[in-house]
DNA sequence: TTCTAAATGCAAATCACTTGCAACTAGAAA
DNA sequence: TTTCTAGTTGCAAGTGATTTGCATTTAGAA
């Protein structure tokens, strides 16, 4: 993979990112740096870091692909239904489980994903509040 | 909620199927039966449908809207990655430490999505025989 | 430095999904 | 039963995310 201006940007967003981020995301960040990177970059830079392993796509509910780095810890998501906060959950339930799964079913699972959805804490808080009137 | 011809048709094709349709599939299994349905009838119920919680809607890796009716025992989805075959899987690892993850996150959660990649026990022997080359 | 396959930016295309609108219809009211 | 009307439909056009075609640029090997 030949080392343009852009690929750098994109791999230094993706790689500090606290969060999955979608291909807009990514290049309003890039725009910061170099404002003539085009969203079709972005786009045939994801699917190619996807192909070499270097990010991986996320699906919540509403359907947009996100991409985060890959080669972190083995953790799923938790989503925030009411400000969209995204954030890693290092647990996951499946290991232990996974063998029993595929003697069950017949397959042979390859890989999976956990979305969490709820409230975070503090939409959780106003919620509270709006609900007695007490902030 | 009217009980229009197209409505009924709708809604015998998601309570009779065995796994999450898209809204296209649904409108192709529909035009057996009704072959002016417009997709856009399709998308409308679906949507109504989904706030009267008659249906749900997943996502996998592709991106797509898939539907399943509601009311059925907590589930989630194995999915072949080399057929698309899609099957439910009645198994839950999650409620049992979902305190321990709301605790740990201040989340609220209120549902979660779990799905599972791999190869079906069909596309696992042609694969198996593809290799051997012993059918 | 030269050269070329790979990569880029831009514009147009595609795909899933949504919306505006005029015509139709379920089902409540007369 | 007929009348009426708000809810629903089909069609066509509109979105928004993602992909693609193409002429131009460029990384990095020779």
């Amino acid at each position: 993979m030949r080392m343009t201006r852009q690929r750098k940007v994109l791999l230094e967003i993706i790689n500090q990112a606290a969060s999955p981020l979608s291909a807009e995301e990514i290049m309003l960040q890039a725009h910061q740096q170099d404002p003539s990177l085009a969203l079709s970059t972005v786009y045939r830079n994801l699917e190619k870091m996807l192909e070499l392993g270097l990010c991986q796509q996320i699906r919540f509910q509403d359907g947009l692909a996100r991409f985060e780095q890959a080669g972190l810890v083995h953790h799923h998501h938790l989503v925030c239904t009411a400000c969209g906060r995204r954030e890693a959950v290092p647990i996951c339930p499946l290991h232990q489980i996974q063998q029993q799964l595929e003697a069950a079913s017949g397959y042979k699972i390859t890989y999976h994903e956990i979305n969490l959805y709820g409230l975070c804490p503090d939409c959780l808080k106003k919620q509270v509040s709006e609900q007695t009137g007490h902030p």
